[in-house]
DNA sequence: AAGGAGATATACAATTAGTACAATAATACA
DNA sequence: TGTATTATTGTACTAATTGTATATCTCCTT
């Protein structure tokens, strides 16, 4: 799946990599909560140093399409539609709303 | 009462369950007194190593919202009053303070 | 020659798991 | 009833896996 990058075009790996993984993800190969092979894997499989992989996964993090956690590696996210930003963001921050005052109060703070 | 941690992404399991056992403590689901499962149980239940248990219980155990005993096992302590409130926890409450406002302002909200 | 982008090398940090240990409780037995 | 043994329970230390940060090298463009 993730083999013959052009390693002597002029589209940066990073580049090949983050383009070729959003592909796979919108059409649906690779599914919400999937795991993608680690850093280092990836670059085994490719022939590339695993920091090159790390950049391409990092873009795609901030991107919102993919989900990488230290120790413990990268998952693919749900699809986030325009539409669906906001309020799942307002619901999020609901969330620590509560979480945070919860953890208030049981310090011994009211309101 | 302790089951579907979600494996895949954002938050490490020990964190999720952090917030998972304040949250159920908070709401009164838990009492104080209560005994919670062994890290064992706990751990066989939710398919993690023990170890991972432990953390979220030492965790809330420095919070002062469990104790832990070797030998007997980990139970839910009364609320706090405030000035039982390390310093170093009014601390932490107030970075929690700070980065959430930066959070929300952030998200384009306005207080 | 200088600057910059891409890729790499090396060291680091976070999460989880594996193994051995120590404290407490429960049980067996004289 | 008192003590020894076993089971239960959390802790400490270590290792493996994984992504991150920083410095360096290389090649291309100017």
């Amino acid at each position: 799946m993730f083999t013959a990058l052009d390693f002597r075009g002029h589209n940066p790996i990073y580049s090949q990599l983050v383009d070729r993984i959003r592909h796979l993800v919108a059409t649906g190969v690779l599914k919400p909560g999937d795991q993608l092979p680690t850093v280092r894997m990836m670059a085994a499989e490719l022939g590339v140093n695993f920091n090159t992989i790390a950049r391409a996964y990092r873009i795609l993090d901030e991107e919102g399409v993919l989900s990488t956690q230290r120790g413990r590696g990268t998952y693919v996210l749900p699809p986030m539609l325009p539409d669906q930003a906001l309020p799942q963001q307002r619901a999020a921050l609901e969330m620590m709303t509560k979480s945070f005052l919860e953890r208030a109060y049981q310090m011994g703070f009211s309101p």
